[in-house]
DNA sequence: CAGTGGACCGTAAAGGTTTTCACTCCGTCA
DNA sequence: TGACGGAGTGAAAACCTTTACGGTCCACTG
């Protein structure tokens, strides 16, 4: 009860395989003939081997999806994205995750190569040079989601880290605040620590506040870590109006311990976010957030790989926009009115 | 530049493409000729087409991952486990959103079955039996996670949903509880609707609650939707002392609405979520919920399906074990100290 | 009627690997 | 010394498809 191959339908049909797989892709329009192969075809539930197919065309219709972590939230959305342009595209996705570690990505892309996808698509990542060599070496085309390469010529998917910083403390600042806190992610992260670091000095630097008045603790983008870097914050600061926080969680969290302290948000303490996954919905109240589009980041991912196989020319690489969230945690640093309204430009700045 | 083959390690080091193989893949080992293969395959890079050696193997050591959405946290804690064994397992999974529609159900099973993988994995999805006889047809093995199938014979791993949904409630009526309000899925989703209502209904029907003190609301399982069945029910019965939500995010809309209404929780409202998604901890109170080993769920249908593909004889297919999170939502009715530890016994079940 | 063109079709090569079979060579045992 | 066994190797088939090439047949034109 194995599958029927071609041979198989060209003996129904009483012809040569090679009609078979003419008439199955519209190569050599026929009709005599035509519908003897189909009905046989059909009859007999004959599906072409795709690997078969793969092998002499040299063309895989696979890409592999490279991820440091698979089962979050930003993670699942790009993922969405990615299958979804796929699906439109016809090809399949492979679905890696490469841990914390180096090696893992590694072993992942030998794999992938050996599988003879037709291009990788790394979400997540800051690659290193040597990681770069590699996938050169592989000869596999790969594009970039929500990360960082050395190589300039390879295709960024990704909003401006920076600026979203920065456009986010701003609307901090426009708010009225001058003494604000930040819970960064990893110290030493390229893709979602170091930049919003960056981007949240500057902006305090451009408002004229003092480096005291805008402390910095570091988490790992987790809730604990959250926790433990907020009460530190106001430890050393506990005149605090405002935190701004590299991740969801973290900013949640900083929530949590302003209501364990009794101070009320945005009354007493205004927050903003980043990434605004599903949970900033649901806090009371709902959390203002630095939002990136990650499903249609990922959807233009694909399709950027899609193009690099085809070697079509890539449109110029510019950074996707950002925005911020509609919420109600960020106010005027003495109370009054809180903000129900969007709050301050989006800036999606070229 | 393009990818060395075989043939290219042949010649280079002067043997057969047969001596090759067999070097390469530790069959029939030598040591004179072994090392010179060995080094010529290292100095041209070269890694095995895996198209080619499928081809000839009839097997491809990949899986497809077929879920309804896949972007979600519930999907991406099991993708998690399903891709951890396969990468234990030398597998490749190959990720399909099938949406909620049938079709694109049916046309992704028949793209996997014409990539040759070995086997399927179907995630949250109550297949029917024509979804059933198509896989059959398709001669594709596959197992069922976090869902049902009309044969008896396929592996499914999955918890006893209706068992857990009475768990959940009968730790609200051991807390004191007697008018308990449950907020379902849709009415007739087979897999995470009707087995959990159904739970909610028979626990109360033990205790010896009356049906019109256990209103039924249904929602979609989201957050708006929660929002509203909430509403609706405490319209309808403005005594309620607790409320079993079958998701996370409609357990968290029944505090925000309660929240809203000056109603506290657990003081005057109890709540009992469902799936233990990373949300439900970053609640105040942390919400008590029916945690799903959803990772371990995964990678214990990964390797079912392995054994599936090497017909191995299968365990007889035990439902999974779920258990009540710690959380600070539950309580007695009418006030007094909130439970702060484990609620009620995990109850595995058999 | 000869010649030309086109539509249709089959043969065979190609894609890269695994594996069976047969062969060579060498050491060992009777 | 002759036979036997085992280790190592190569030729070739097989997996299933696509496609270049060449051939047949027929209709139509000059």
């Amino acid at each position: 009860m194995s599958r029927a191959t071609i041979k198989d339908v060209a003996e129904a049909a009483g012809v040569s395989i090679a009609t078979v797989s003419r008439v199955l892709n519209d190569r050599g329009g026929a009709s005599a003939t035509a519908r003897t192969v189909r009905e046989a075809a059909e009859r007999l539930g004959y599906a072409p081997n795709a690997l078969a197919r793969m092998l002499i065309t040299q063309r895989s219709m696979t890409v592999g999806l490279l991820q440091p972590m698979v089962s979050d939230s930003f993670a699942g959305q790009v993922l969405d994205g990615v299958e979804d342009a796929a699906y439109e595209l016809g090809y399949s996705v492979i679905v890696c995750s490469t841990g914390a570690g180096s090696s893992r990505l590694e072993h992942y892309a030998r794999l992938l190569a050996s599988r003879q996808v037709d291009a990788a698509v790394v979400m997540s990542t800051a690659l290193t040079q040597t990681q770069h060599e590699l996938l050169r070496a592989l000869a596999l085309p790969y594009v970039v989601v929500a990360g960082s390469t050395p190589d300039p010529g390879v295709p960024v998917v990704a909003i401006d880290g920076q600026q979203a910083a920065a456009d986010a403390t701003t609307a901090l600042v426009t708010a009225g605040h001058r003494r604000i806190g930040m819970i960064a992610g990893g110290a030493d992260d390229p893709v979602a620590g170091i930049p919003r670091v960056r981007g949240f000095v500057a902006a305090c630097d451009t408002a004229g506040i003092a480096p005291d008045d805008r402390p910095v603790e570091h988490g790992d983008f987790g809730y604990d870590s959250g926790l433990v870097a907020m009460r530190r914050l106001l430890e050393r600061r506990p005149d605090l109006t405002a935190v701004f926080a590299a991740s969801d969680e973290m900013a949640v969290a900083a929530m949590t311990v302003a209501d364990e302290q009794g101070r009320r948000v945005p009354e007493d303490l205004s927050v903003i976010g980043f990434d605004a996954i599903p949970l900033a919905r649901m806090t009371r109240p709902p959390l203002v957030s630095v939002a990136q589009p990650l499903r249609a980041m990922g959807y233009r991912a694909m399709q950027a790989a899609e193009q690099l196989v085809r070697g079509e020319p890539l449109p110029a690489a510019a950074p996707v926009a950002h925005a911020l969230t509609v919420g109600g945690t960020v106010g005027p640093p003495s109370g009054g009115p809180p903000f129900g309204d969007p709050v301050g430009p989006p800036s999606p700045r070229s």
